[in-house]
RNA sequence: GGGCCUGUAGCUCAGCCCGGUUAGAGCGCAGUCCUGAUAAGACUGAGGUCCCUGGUUCGAGUCCAGGCAGGCCCA
């Protein structure tokens, strides 16, 4: 027996018994032992989530995919390592932690204490690390928690140290300058790409116009100046060149005593009369000289101001001539490396001008604009001043506008790895594909990679830098403890951080001087990076390293990866291994609300992870995951995840529910000898041949990462079984019959309904247990569980095999074309108005072509069963009531005849069709336009069936005859009477199984037609009898009108 | 400015790699039916310049080129 099901499931709910269930076997360990001794490896590496805060829905749907995968080998018997991974140290911690000190600046942190401060960003990240581990589990994403890997780890440090020391050997390791965007308040650098996310905020700035009088003018305009324009005037203390674009016109005016020069297109800017000189182009500025506006200070000796060509001078602000202070713009520092421009650094880590800008220095940099305006208007540079709004990059943690400041930094050379690293990504197979071409891209475009940051929470950059000039890399802690020379007991027993790791201090390989660590950290996607080494045991077990390296797929969103992940994946296995570092990259994108907006907390539209599989379920969440395309963004809401519940989970569980309801009924039990195939009826062989078909394709996409494929041939092939098999089958189950195989009097048939269905469900549920483990894992343990045949849980079972020999392609085509024309009669019925309930004679049919003709015989049973007719009439045999008309077959014609193809049709459309419908039913060839055509290359296609009902779709035509005789008419009245009988047992709430006694009072007519079909109603309703015209008292009756005439219905339980 | 992606019904999308007869699904809307799976199910209807232009081809939503619009990345 089974267990009783449920028909209206709460699938949230029965998820979390069996969580509890799975949680209280060790389910998940058996999972994860289950191949240990087998030699099929799959070798996942999982992109470390940031530990930092709660998981988000959209974190589910990538782990969804991680799963996914991970079942799905894992019930094909591959061993694997369920290794999950943590991010957690870098700037991301270091914010949340200051924020719950209240810290504002460095100096709060140094006050605090280095030590007390970096503990605590390690407790955050074991706090949320736990937190996400258990609401990964509610996710039934099954790994070793226990095992994680944490990128702050000491092996994960050092193995960086490794890498680090190795790009050291091979020279791509140097300390360099450059400009970066820097949060005075903060003290620190951030990344562009801390920018690029949220950082951009619309601001109003001066818009400040400046003279840059120029040196050389010729004696004909004696004052003339380049006008500028800048929104930035603190950096014109460091101004060392101006830019103009050679190609684009200017012009000199004359304006009061003066002259200036300026794009032509930017004339507007001008205040006041002025008169146009002359007209140049830009390349005949270009190499002028000038007097910077500042010459005056310490830090402007002996700069030599002059004019240079930039492409990037555009018309479409300021003056068509660009200020150029290298040491405060990122582009003007690129520039100034180009064109040899000295660079002028102004700005101390605080924002306070440094020493050599007289009386600026020790100013802030937020405070000193109206002091520049006075000296420019002092010394008659300043020409006017404006308001300007533009969107310009604040600092995402405090709010404060953002500044270029030029800072040392240490960066792996590119140059030297481009070539090796765009090879090693052309070996992977990329999901989507366009991911390589993406990638290639970045690295064609990449910069030498900025590795350091002045922060404290971090990996310690392993570089001891001696005033000598020389630097050494350290590349292991057992390098490090060689080379110590002070501080090694200290720090013995500490994590390789700051501040401990910073009492170790070395000689300098070059000059002996005792020398200390650079005080920087690194940046975070190094930590994220080195995991294909670090996890894999790289530095102490080579050979499991080989087993598992390269990996067979890493899975992780695509934007942003390109740059970040999967490039320092890429390049840091370019350098230790030469290798890619895994086989196959699935990549997926972006969770937006229902409405395609962005997710954002203030926003309310974001939906936590605990709501999502609390109210949809884990499973329908799943599911959606799953149907994504993976290249385009997923709209998620709780209306999508009830439509996956509606249109998947509820007609999966109603095909469950019906066969425990019968199978208890009929005491069906699976452990039975199972009938042989040869024996089963021809819808078994049907929906069989449909289920290893699925098994087939199924496992091919999952193979190939194609998810949203299998989703929707599972959802196909379930509308099959329900609208078709099941719906075909009921009353195979509901008819009397005992199913003891093999004795005398059982039922073959129904024997064989029972076990197909149930054969069928288990290998369905099996093909989606990695998907939607919970919902499998329910109908698993009342299907298969405590049979013979069963394991403890669906996810110790084996993956469906397609057993071929039981895929019949013929089978397969016939029960689509009686799908098809019934589909068809139930539209023509439609258009009719007459009920199926109501028996008609005949159904015309006109299908495509000759050998569905002959199918049609096989099908006619069914057809006519589930529409309710009496015969089935080829139209060829009622020609006079349909249109024909000639079509070419064009995917037979197209390649044979080529040009030919016109004249093909053209004669067609004027042939006579029924001479040649004749002919080509008769299989002989035809004479069309002087080519001699076979049947097949001929369709024949029905516009209608005049006269009767009809309905036409795809070279099918079908009809009923809507004339209903005196007999059809009384058979009719028998159904609705049966159905009313239906409806009175129910409302008596009487079981299906209950059997009645039966009164029936109503008109004359009534009560002829029942008599008339007496067993008829017997064997429908379970009544051993029908007693004509009386009801008792202590039955239930309903009255109703059937076709015009009264009838009262009782009935009661019989004894 | 360069690279990549997307554009199909009111909405969300499939189909395109590998060209072929009348372009599909779900949601929504209007209606009908069925009901011994029933807080389900089936059917019908309205709704489409498959972004535009050109090319290749007997034939283009599908392949090619050039645009347009939106998105992402880089500069």
């Amino acid at each position: 027996m089974f267990e009783a099901v449920d028909s209206k499931m709460n699938f949230p709910e029965m998820e979390t018994g069996i969580l509890k269930w799975w949680n209280e076997n060790q389910i998940p360990d058996k999972y994860m032992a289950k191949n240990e001794d087998s030699d099929k490896r799959y070798s996942f590496i999982d992109g470390p989530i940031t530990a930092n805060n709660r998981m988000g829905v959209h974190h589910a749907w990538g782990r969804s995919y991680k799963d996914l995968f991970s079942r799905f080998r894992t019930m094909q018997g591959y061993k694997q390592r369920y290794q999950n991974g943590f991010d957690g140290q870098g700037l991301w911690i270091e914010v949340e932690v200051e924020k719950e000190l209240g810290f504002t600046s460095k100096t709060d942190i140094e006050g605090y204490g280095i030590d007390k401060f970096v503990t605590l960003c390690k407790e955050r990240v074991q706090r949320f690390a736990d937190v996400i581990s258990e609401q990964s589990k509610q996710l039934a994403y099954w790994m070793h928690w226990d095992n994680s890997y944490h990128t702050m780890s000491d092996e994960n440090n050092y193995t960086i140290w490794h890498f680090l020391k190795t790009c050291h050997e091979r020279g791509l390791l140097y300390e360099g300058t450059d400009v970066m965007p820097w949060c005075p308040r903060c003290s620190t650098g951030l990344s562009e790409h801390e920018i690029v996310t949220e950082g951009y905020v619309e601001t109003e700035h001066p818009g400040l116009f400046v003279k840059f009088p120029i040196l050389d003018s010729d004696s004909e305009t004696p004052e003339a100046s380049l006008l500028i324009w800048t929104t930035t005037p603190w950096t014109l203390s460091s101004n060392c060149a101006a830019a103009v674009n050679k190609d684009m016109d200017y012009v000199k005016v004359k304006q009061d005593h003066g002259y200036l020069y300026l794009a032509k297109s930017r004339i507007s800017s001008l205040a006041g009369d002025h008169e146009v000189v002359s007209e140049l182009k830009g390349s005949e500025l270009v190499g002028l000289n000038y007097e910077g506006p500042f010459d005056e200070l310490p830090a402007q000796e002996g700069v030599k101001h002059r004019v240079v060509a930039w492409d990037e001078v555009s018309e479409t602000e300021g003056t068509g001539i660009v200020h150029i202070a290298p040491g405060a713009g990122k582009e003007d520092f690129a520039l100034g490396k180009r064109e040899g421009i000295p660079t002028i650094a102004p700005l101390d880590d605080l924002g306070d001008f440094v020493e050599g800008f007289d009386w600026l220095t020790g100013l802030n940099v937020y405070e000193v604009n109206d002091k520049i305006y006075e000296s420019l208007k002092s010394k008659g540079k300043f020409y006017r001043l404006e308001r300007y709004k533009h969107r310009y990059p604040h600092c995402w943690r405090c709010g404060s506008e953002l500044v270029f400041r030029l800072v040392d930094e240490w960066f792996i050379k590119m140059d030297p790895l481009r070539e090796p690293i765009s090879r090693v990504t052309q070996n992977i197979r990329w999901v989507p594909e366009f991911g390589m071409k993406r990638e290639l891209d970045w690295l064609r475009n990449m910069d030498d990679w900025m590795i350091s940051k002045k922060r404290y929470y971090g990996l310690a950059l392993p570089i001891y830098k001696c005033s000598c000039g020389n630097f050494d890399v350290i590349g292991s802690e057992k390098e490090l403890e060689e080379r110590a020379v002070e501080g090694w007991d200290e720090f013995e027993g500490n994590s390789p951080h700051k501040p401990w790791i910073d009492s170790v201090k070395i000689n300098c390989s070059s000059c002996g001087e005792k020398v200390s660590r650079v005080s920087d950290v690194g940046n975070p996607w190094l930590d994220a990076g080195i995991v294909s080494f670090s996890t894999l045991n790289y530095r102490h077990d080579k050979n499991y390293w080989k087993d598992w390296f390269p990996a067979d797929w890493i899975s992780e969103s695509f934007p942003g990866q390109y740059r970040n992940w999967f490039y320092s994946l890429l390049t840091m296995s370019t350098v230790l291994a030469d290798s890619e570092p895994c086989k196959n990259i699935f990549s997926y994108a972006l969770m937006r609300d229902a409405n395609g907006e962005e997710m954002h907390k203030s926003k309310g539209n974001a939906i936590w992870f605990e709501d999502a599989a609390d109210k949809m379920g884990v499973d329908a969440m799943r599911w959606q995951f799953a149907s994504q395309n993976p290249a385009s963004n997923l709209n998620f809401g709780f209306g999508s995840a009830d439509e996956v519940r509606r249109q998947f989970l509820i007609p999966l569980w109603n095909v469950y529910s019906f066969f425990v309801t019968y199978a208890n009924i009929d005491k069906f039990d699976p452990d039975t000898q199972s009938p042989d195939m040869l024996d089963r009826a021809e819808l078994d062989r049907w929906i069989l041949s449909e289920l290893n078909i699925l098994v087939q394709t199924v496992t091919d996409n999952l193979e190939n990462f194609r998810p949203e494929r299998v989703t929707r041939e599972v959802e196909e092939f379930i509308e099959y079984l329900s609208n078709w098999y099941v719906r075909r089958s009921r009353r195979r189950f509901w008819k009397s019959g005992l199913l003891t195989g093999g004795a005398a009097d059982s039922d073959i048939d129904k024997l064989s309904a029972y076990t197909t269905l149930h054969e069928v469900l288990m290998t369905l549920i099996k093909l989606m247990a990695p998907v939607i483990p919970f919902v499998t894992e329910k109908m698993y343990q009342n299907l298969a569980s405590k049979f013979s045949f069963g394991r403890e849980s669906v996810h110790l079972e084996e993956y469906p095999i397609s057993d071929e020999s039981l895929i019949d392609q013929g089978l397969t085509e016939r029960v689509r074309l009686a799908m098809q024309l019934s589909s068809m009669g139930r539209s023509a019925r439609s258009k009719a108005g007459i009920k199926v309930r109501q028996p008609l004679q005949e159904l015309f049919v006109k299908t495509r072509n000759a050998s569905e003709l002959d199918m049609l015989g096989l099908i006619e049973d069914q057809v006519l069963d589930e529409l309710n007719i009496k015969e089935i009439k080829p139209v060829d045999d009622a020609s006079e009531i349909v249109t024909f008309r000639l079509q070419p077959n064009l995917p037979l014609l197209g390649p044979k005849y080529g040009r030919g193809v016109a004249a093909i049709r053209e004669a067609l459309e004027q042939a006579d069709v029924d001479s040649v419908r004749t002919a080509i039913e008769s299989g002989s060839t035809v004479d069309i336009a002087g080519f001699e055509l076979s049947p097949e290359e001929i369709l024949v296609n029905a516009d209608e069936l005049e006269g009767y009902s009809t309905s036409t779709d795809g070279g099918y035509a079908v009809g009923i005859s809507t004339e209903i005789s005196d007999s059809l008419k009384d058979e009719g009245l028998a159904r609705e009477l049966v159905h009313s009988i239906q409806n009175v047992r129910r409302a008596a709430g009487l079981e299906i199984s209950d059997h009645i006694d039966l009164f029936v009072n109503g008109s004359a007519e009534i009560l002829r037609v029942v008599g008339n079909f007496n067993d008829y109603v017997l064997q429908e309703t379970l009544a051993s009898e029908v007693i004509l015209g009386e009801s008792l008292d202590d039955s239930y009756s309903e009255s109703y009108e059937l076709e015009g005439e009264q009838v009262t219905i009782s009935v009661r339980k019989s004894d």
